[in-house]
RNA sequence: GACCCUAUCGUCUAGAGGCCUAGGACACAUCCCUUUCACGGAUGCGACACGGGUUCGAAUCCCGUUAGGGUCGCCA
């Protein structure tokens, strides 16, 4: 096989589309299990909603997913590679070339108003894809597709052609629902004198209710799972599960190995549901994997994004309380409320630490009590604040947990947490014990 | 409506004629662990769409039906 030439094309909708995405993603991973090149071209004929804010939002996406690319559009609207441009809004010259030629070959005509349409061959049209097999169309009624408007701008199917063809591509690999109109682009290249691509049509990603995943259901858009604090790993590894399989019974597996097992053949020809659970413990699964430092350089720069300010916050503590926090959650998108009572004194008491717990009759005495032995515990260790806190509980004839929950209540306000005795050490003798004497201060 | 694709637990899938009383994962349920919430561990629930063939034998091959999805644009 020549060098393999593959080439993602989205258009700037406003978002990066999670079908759009697993395209991206199958394409580059054909090109580097191939050692081939990934080419990305900006498809910007529709005018109206063609902003560079949309463009840019096909970059940060595909670049958070960790696909690169070897040719093709940059950031700031620069081209990489010898068959540039590559937004077709820079290529009408060429499209109006092709048409020329088509017109003068007699494979296209013009309409009355000026549109041009192309000439569609009456033969049987014969589709070999990698994926779904060898399918043949019956032409007799097919309506000749338009391939100029009568406004003079290029329609998506001549464009598409034209742009495979001078680039050079190898082998497309789109979603299914471009399938049916495949034989269309290849009776076009074949008008052009080009060998057509190979093409592999992989299944579509249905929404819950079992219909072509739109931009308006849950989960469509890359965007949010950026903003919710995803780990790219690991929606890329759930990517590659829907529609493919490393057959073995593994769900988390590096990408590299993807790589090194991905091919054309064994993709799936059915449509897959998307189920934003097990993403979600996917994305937990990589969550427990990130190494410490992995994991508070994450950490920091979410909170950051989300708008927390963790500059001032002493490094230590502010590891501390990651750590405590990590096992609790999943994703990105809970940190900021689980860490705020670690920051902030002025936190909120939530209604359950308030009136379940906190205006329990004994919970005051039970505070006081834990007031005067945390001042006086001598080593503020987890382990110690453990043997302190069971011992007063013991002595009154209770379990652990009666004082357990007023504490955790006092010292930051919430009916759930970290392991309250880990979460005591991390914010220090200091912190807790002010806390708990304010607490005993509030009327509740 | 015409054409095309698809059809294994609720969901993602393993399965390419006997290894299948169909395996794994998510979800769900129960139990264990436990100060909460998670995590983890154990167990359970749960599928070959239906009908015909072919074959000694079919989840696997063929045909039909049904269902789902897609395409038929001077959208991409």
């Amino acid at each position: 096989m020549s060098e393999v030439r593959v080439r993602f094309a989205p258009s700037p909708t406003g978002l990066l589309h999670i079908g759009g995405a697993r395209t991206a993603l199958f394409n580059w991973l054909f090109a580097r299990h191939f050692g081939g090149r990934m080419i990305l071209r900006i498809e910007d004929t529709d005018t109206a909603r063609n902003t560079p804010e949309a463009v840019a939002i096909i970059f940060k996406g595909l670049r958070w997913l960790g696909l690169d690319w070897d040719e093709g559009a940059q950031e700031g609207g620069g081209n990489l590679g010898d068959y540039g441009p590559y937004y077709q809004s820079q290529r009408s010259e060429l499209y109006q070339k092709y048409a020329a030629r088509l017109l003068a070959a007699d494979q296209a005509y013009r309409e009355a108003d000026g549109a041009i349409r192309f000439r569609m061959p009456r033969t049987p049209g014969v589709v070999r894809d990698l994926i779904c097999g060898e399918i043949t169309f019956d032409r007799t009624t097919e309506p000749d597709p338009t391939i100029v408007r009568k406004d003079g701008t290029p329609v998506f199917h001549f464009v598409n052609v034209v742009d495979d063809m001078e680039m050079r591509v190898t082998h497309v690999i789109r979603g299914e629902d471009h399938l049916s109109n495949t034989h269309k682009h290849i009776a076009m290249f074949e008008a052009l004198g080009a060998l057509p691509p190979r093409y592999a049509h992989i299944p579509l990603i249905l929404n819950p209710g079992g219909s072509k995943m739109s931009k308006r259901d849950v989960g469509a858009s890359i965007g949010e799972y950026i903003e919710q604090g995803y780990l790219p790993a690991a929606v890329r590894n759930y990517l590659c599960l829907l529609g493919w399989s490393p057959k073995d019974n593994r769900e988390v597996i590096g990408i590299s190995e993807v790589i090194e097992k991905f091919d054309l053949p064994q993709i799936n020809r059915g449509n897959a549901r998307f189920d934003l659970n097990k993403l979600y413990w996917l994305n937990g699964e990589y969550w427990k994997a990130l190494t410490a430092d992995e994991y508070h350089a994450y950490a920091k720069n979410y909170l950051q994004q989300r708008g927390v300010s963790v500059g001032g916050i002493d490094a230590q503590y502010l590891a501390g309380v990651f750590d405590i926090v990590r096992e609790k959650i999943k994703l990105g998108r809970d940190l900021p409320d689980w860490v705020e009572p670690f920051f902030n004194e002025e936190f909120a008491y939530d209604e359950k630490s308030l009136m379940v717990t906190l205006r329990e009759p004994e919970a005051r005495a039970r505070i006081e009590k834990l007031s005067a032995a945390f001042g006086t515990v001598g080593e503020w260790t987890a382990a110690r604040l453990e043997e302190t806190l069971k011992a007063l509980a013991a002595a009154d004839g209770v379990k652990a947990g009666a004082y357990v929950h007023p504490c955790r209540a006092g010292v930051a306000g919430r009916a759930v947490g970290p392991s309250l005795y880990h979460m005591l050490e991390v914010m220090g003798q200091e912190r807790v014990l002010a806390r708990l004497r304010r607490t005993l201060t509030m009327n509740f």
